[in-house]
DNA sequence: AAATACGGCGGC
DNA sequence: CCGCCGTATTTA
């Protein structure tokens, strides 16, 4: 180190809500370890905060508070990780430290924070310490002490555990205590007879640990799948960024062009990313990976511990894995070389965090693949209307596979018309079917995406509703809980037996749920064997493995469930897919809802007809004419994205605009429509500062409604130019100046990233 | 986010 | 003129 005069200065970004950066002084002792992407304890008005620094300053006028600590031996993240973040806090209007927070493991940091002391005087004073804060798990291991006689008055437990010792090298406190029931009085007990020795040392919290997996080998692959590996391999090897939608209808080994291309990129001395939409599906892709791999592979997503999600986090960072696997937040991965980068299901809407920092991992997966020189591959068998459009116009490569695996059909697919049938569960067809399929031994999967027993209940004398008090909708009954509960609160009461507001006992419940169909389906089939499959049957660690496990293992004859069931699983005992309403997500009023209904539907029939036996699906609805469903039904996909890029042009809405959509939300209707008014004000006068040519839309004439016991407004942003949409939201967001009480938030939402 | 500075207003 | 409370500002 050279000898400086004067004191080494950084800049700190700290994971509030600030768009600043600040500076610190660092004490000549600490100046080495201060280096970028290492974090530091610091003075932040009167408490201390955990801050990242992200570069060093060269000088400053002003007198500087020096930092407290050091708190990593070593940067956590790198100078081109710190680019991304970077862009990503820009593009997403979001403060850098609270990026760079999203990004590293949660429950890291520590901060100060104020405590009432009551000291031996009886007087109240104040301390403050330090809280959060995880660390690395250490653990003691036990080895025999070789050529030693086991003493004869040595038996039951301790016997045990040293005949066991002398049969392996060493084993973990911890798994004799699984597997042993030892005690430490057991270990005490065995060191001073001198038959083991222990030593201590820091070990991973292994999400998977003491699972075996089988090995495999890559499967022949049929023609298209070839094509597409071919161009993904030749993409690889020019080592620049290349971006790809792999089109492949349901079952068309989607699984196997990843495997294939990873191998590809791992075998040339790069890294793989690869993404899943949802923590339940991470499990059965694991178990594929790791069958086929031998290299080092991680899971990260929201359903690890913070300790597990910490370990996995640093044999990433140490390159101790060559592939991560997760869910929108392993984007953001310590992996270097990263060579490939996979999104599964491109156009799930859970890639998108709704909340703090609102990215979208699929958009983001394709700026990092840019930085990274990566090839990104988006998979769908239902593609964004965006990204196929963007394909279409040779901004990404196109790879379809059109057909399935070992040349099996697609399922045969029968569109019930529901009008007339208000009432039915099932019409007629559906239910012979079920009877058909089950006299045969095939599975069924039914679909409805409503959970609960029944959507509202209605006083028939009054017309009274049961609605959330904090949310402007109505209640759910649930009939194994005798409560109707709000689905977005969870605000519940029991179920009343007359009604609240006129005590008529005329009161009915309508519209249905997975609770009541599945009710009627054992009404109808005593027999059946029957399961259900929704948030209320699947919670908890391990509860969608449950149910899975029922339909693999050949228990269930009938699932009944929610979107849930549509998603990646691969079931080739499922035969027949009914479809008990395809509406319900037809009148959401948004953009996508027949986008969305479009994909939800050929997802759910793609699960019938994976095994060697054909798959048949009814579908009944309402809106038997409407084109998502038609097309959906006759798998005419290029048929809905023609007729959905002409809509979406005629209305200008993605991919022929960018949007942007403001919401604020306040505890009243006055207190949201001030600061609406305060938005809309400076939006104009920066359009007009600008002269900018986005379009502005609203605020809205009429609150969205209450959500959580929130009035929410919202303003849309409609430009044609991402640029000149971002250029107006940067300008507007740092020159609005809105109530305490209101809140906002900004969602970018983009024709592509590309 | 949390602490502090500011400012308007009722009480004496 | 002081204290109280809600709001704006600052934090390096």
């Amino acid at each position: 180190m050279t000898e400086s005069n004067s004191p080494l200065i950084i800049d700190v970004a700290v994971p509030l809500r600030l768009y600043t950066t600040f500076h610190y002084a660092v004490p000549p002792e600490l100046a080495p370890l201060a280096t970028t992407g290492v974090r530091v304890l610091v003075p932040f008005g009167r408490r201390k905060l955990t801050g990242y620094v992200i570069g060093i300053v060269a000088e400053s006028e002003e007198e500087l508070k020096p930092i407290s600590a050091v708190l990593d031996p070593e940067p956590l993240f790198t100078s081109e990780e710190l680019e991304f973040f970077r862009w990503s806090a820009s593009y997403y209007l979001h403060p850098l430290g609270e990026v760079i927070k999203t990004a590293l493991p949660a429950g890291i940091n520590v901060e100060s924070r104020k405590r009432q002391v009551c000291s031996a005087d009886g007087m109240e004073t104040e301390e403050e310490v330090l809280i959060g804060g995880k660390g690395v798990k250490r653990e003691t291991f036990y080895r025999a002490v070789p050529s030693l006689e086991l003493p004869a008055n040595l038996r039951g437990k301790g016997l045990r555990i040293a005949e066991f010792l002398r049969t392996i090298s060493e084993a973990a406190a911890g798994q004799l205590r699984r597997e042993f029931g030892a005690t430490p009085a057991h270990f005490r007990r065995l060191l001073e007879l001198g038959l083991v020795e222990a030593s201590e040392r820091e070990v991973y919290r292994d999400p998977f640990r003491e699972e075996v997996f089988a090995h495999d080998t890559p499967l022949v692959l049929n023609d298209s799948q070839s094509e597409a590996l071919e161009r993904i391999i030749a993409a690889t090897d020019g080592r620049a960024f290349a971006p790809f939608l792999l089109h492949g209808v349901t079952g068309s080994g989607k699984t196997e062009v990843y495997l294939q291309s990873i191998a590809h990129v791992l075998d040339a001395g790069k890294t793989a990313l690869v993404l899943v939409p949802e923590i339940a599906l991470t499990p059965q892709l694991v178990k594929r990976f790791k069958s086929r791999f031998t290299c080092g592979i991680a899971v990260l997503h929201s359903g690890l511990s913070d300790g597990e999600r910490y370990d996995e986090w640093r044999r990433i960072r140490r390159k101790e894995v060559s592939i991560v696997i997760g869910a929108r937040s392993a984007l953001f991965a310590p992996l270097s070389a990263i060579g490939i980068i996979v999104v599964d299901e491109e156009h799930e809407a859970s890639y998108k965090q709704s909340e703090g920092f609102r990215y979208n991992a699929r958009d983001l997966a394709l700026v990092r693949g840019k930085m990274s020189k990566a090839v990104v591959i988006l998979g769908s068998a239902t593609p964004l209307l965006t990204t196929y459009h963007a394909a279409q116009e040779g901004k990404l490569g196109y790879l379809h596979l059109p057909h399935r695996v070992r040349n099996l059909p697609m399922p045969a697919t029968e569109l019930l018309d529901a009008r007339g049938h208000k009432g039915d569960t099932f019409l007629p067809q559906l239910t012979s079917a079920i009877a058909k399929n089950l006299a045969a031994g095939g599975q069924t999967l039914l679909f409805l995406n409503r959970r609960g027993f029944a959507t509202y209940l209605v006083c028939q004398d009054c017309g009274h509703v049961l609605r959330c008090p904090n949310c402007s909708v109505t209640l759910t009954y649930h009939r194994r809980r005798e409560r109707h509960f709000c689905h977005y609160c969870d605000y519940s009461i029991p179920a009343p037996s007359v009604c609240p507001e006129c005590d008529s006992q005329a009161i009915g419940l309508l519209g249905r749920g997975t609770e009541r169909v599945e009710e009627e389906v054992r009404e109808l089939f005593p027999l059946a064997r029957v399961g259900r499959m929704d948030r209320d049957t699947t919670s908890g660690r391990g509860g969608h493995a449950r149910v899975l496990k029922g339909l693999e293992d050949g228990t269930i004859d009938i699932l009944i469930g929610t979107q849930m069931i549509a998603k990646g699983h691969d079931f080739p005992g499922v035969t027949l897919v009914g479809v008990v309403s395809a509406d319900a997500t037809l009148n959401i009023p948004d953009f996508r809802s027949s986008e969305r209904t479009f994909q939800l539907i050929s997802q759910v029939m793609g699960r019938a007809g994976r095994g060697d036996a054909p798959g048949k699906v009814l579908i009944q609805s309402l809106a038997p004419d409407h084109y998502a469903i038609t097309h959906a039904v006759a798998h005419d996909f290029e048929g809905f994205y023609a007729e959905e890029i002409s809509f979406r042009r005629e209305v200008g809405y993605p991919p022929f605009t960018h949007l942007a959509a403001l919401t604020l939300s306040g505890n009243s209707v006055a207190e949201v429509e001030k600061g609406a008014e305060a938005v809309a004000g400076v939006l104009h006068s920066t359009k007009r500062e600008l002269k900018s040519r986005v379009e502005i839309l609203g605020p809205v004439s009429a609150p969205l409604g209450k959500i959580r016991g929130r009035y929410r407004w919202q303003i849309l942003l409609k430009s044609t130019g991402r640029a000149e949409l971002h250029r107006l939201l940067a300008r507007f967001k740092a020159g609005v100046k809105l109530p305490a009480v209101v809140r906002m938030a900004v969602d970018v939402d983009p024709v592509d990233m590309l």
